[in-house]
DNA sequence: GTACTGACCAGAT
DNA sequence: CATCTGGCCAGTA
């Protein structure tokens, strides 16, 4: 298995996620300039071995859902790395992405 | 080479 | 709300 540049340009756009702050796959995928290209995202954040720097938690899905399986141990560590920066799930188990997420600047 | 999959997404039903 | 549809495109089989 080989990681591509469009990994590293995916990585880098994370990289730059400010604490308290998320952003959907989609964005990051625009960022990156490979619009379109969401899914692209999340398959380059499971490459990502376990200790990484990388903020791939505030990675979020369109809808400020954690977009992994509900229950399962990583979306636990998720919901935990974000809570830890302040960043809660509203009653309906989303988000709240008017208020944190990275928008365009 | 083809066929299926997926940490996605927007729009339609 | 829940599903479905088509689009996306690098991995995997």
């Amino acid at each position: 298995m080989r990681h591509t540049d469009n990994d590293e340009r995916i990585w880098q756009v994370v990289a730059l996620i400010p604490e308290g702050k998320v952003a959907t796959y989609g964005d990051v995928a625009a960022q990156a300039g490979l619009p379109g290209a969401a899914r692209r995202v999340g398959a380059a954040l499971k490459k990502l071995p376990e200790g990484t720097k990388i903020p791939w938690h505030r990675v979020i899905n369109a809808g400020g859902r954690i977009s992994l399986p509900p229950g399962s141990d990583s979306y636990r560590r998720q919901l935990e790395l974000l809570r830890a920066e302040g960043i809660t799930l509203r009653e309906s188990g989303a988000i709240d992405l008017r208020r944190h997420r990275m928008l365009p600047a």
